[in-house]
DNA sequence: GTATGTCAGTTGCAAATGCAACTATTTTAA
DNA sequence: TTAAAATAGTTGCATTTGCAACTGACATAC
């Protein structure tokens, strides 16, 4: 399913009239700049750029719950805990974001702009390609062990390229906080699983000599 | 956010019109039934009864991907390695499913059905609604010790009824199952929780004693 | 009433993972 | 070009978790 853009299909001069319709407004970040001050229902879409939503626990534990490509959306609504431990929304690169009153959008319009419609039409393709991105996470993680969260993780990237050598779009160490392991139990078993013979692999270059279809 | 119908606001005149438009389909099964034979482009929409989605592994795990009640929906769309390991849809009770045809729920509709946009309005909520549900999922298997995804779950069973007394809608068995650890490991954790004056818990009634501020 | 099955609970032991503390290599910044 | 920071990689040791094999309670079916 390609990516749709929340003003797919509509004018631009369309566009202009809706931004102001449901209280639009659009704000630059810098690499590495943190988005705060979301109010609650508050939706944030990546016009471009690539952002994070980042947990920091109470013992130190650095988890990347989700990283969100141009196109893809977040805001409170999609994190009830931001409020317990610490949720931080950090840019990857410089990014655009523009923020609207998700009320405003998911209800009728008193204005009766005319492409509303296709508005809530390309909404709903955006949020159900963040459900399935959420289902991917939750397959990656409900696995047991950390050779079959490697592994899951890995079919998953060779089979959006079709290739067998995938080049792993985080650090390493990034990894280990995306898969939610430690950073040495994964360097560890990754390891193993080259002198297994499954995977040959150079930092983040790994290539998958196992039978795909064992999992 | 209260559950949204799919059919909300739309008249008993126009919905039959509309399930014609885009061929939809109610099934009734029995408690205990498994869904099979579901089209790829096909979406499931939970009239009545709940259904858990489960993967069984090769090494014999069982995991409740999911468990979608009323109003929620399911399809292949959203999971995506159903072809990988198996994956089923069990009808924990009876049920009534109807099927309806992804392409024609989203596209623009021929006959222009003057209530296709509260329609898709609707599904946009519900769609928006399963993301969350989501999200909280990923929240509880992101955690890194058993201790925490226990006390995640607890805390948001706690957060919708309001009550630090809570009853797990699952078995203690099912319960390991959805957090995809191992049972006598969770129930061993949940005794040491008891021991340390964490919780009270007699089978699935637990009673929270930790400060939730903590967590 | 007995058998069968599910659920809750327990425990010893083995295996997997986390933690800590390093080294080596590569990137970035001054 | 050198220093600092981030990344990759390794390993010993402690802890957590999984696995297996039990027991007892309760419910359902025969």
């Amino acid at each position: 399913m390609p990516d749709t853009k929340i003003f797919d299909n509509i004018t631009d001069g369309e566009i202009d009239k809706m931004k102001n319709c449901f209280k639009a407004v659009n704000r630059k970040y810098i690499e590495g700049e943190t988005i705060n001050n979301i109010e609650n229902g508050s939706l944030g879409i990546v016009v471009s750029g690539v952002v994070e939503i980042i947990r920091f626990d109470f013992d130190g534990n650095r988890t990347i719950l989700e990283r969100i490509n141009e196109n893809g959306i977040f805001g409170r609504l999609f994190f009830s805990r931001i409020d317990e431990g610490d949720v931080e929304i950090i840019c990857l690169t410089d990014c655009e974001i523009m923020f609207i009153d998700y009320d405003h959008l998911t209800k009728q319009c008193h204005n009766a702009c005319s492409h509303h419609s296709t508005l809530i039409r390309n909404m709903l393709s955006i949020v159900s390609e963040k459900s399935i991105k959420l289902s991917n996470r939750v397959e990656i993680l409900s696995q047991r062990t950390l050779r079959k969260k490697l592994i899951t993780y890995f079919n998953m990237i060779s089979k959006e390229t079709g290739k067998k050598n995938i080049v792993v779009p985080f650090s390493l160490s990034n990894l280990s906080d995306y898969l939610c392991v430690d950073r040495s139990a994964m360097l560890r078993e990754m390891k193993k699983m080259r002198e297994e013979g499954l995977i040959d692999s150079h930092a983040k270059k790994v290539t998958i000599l196992y039978d795909q279809t064992m999992f």
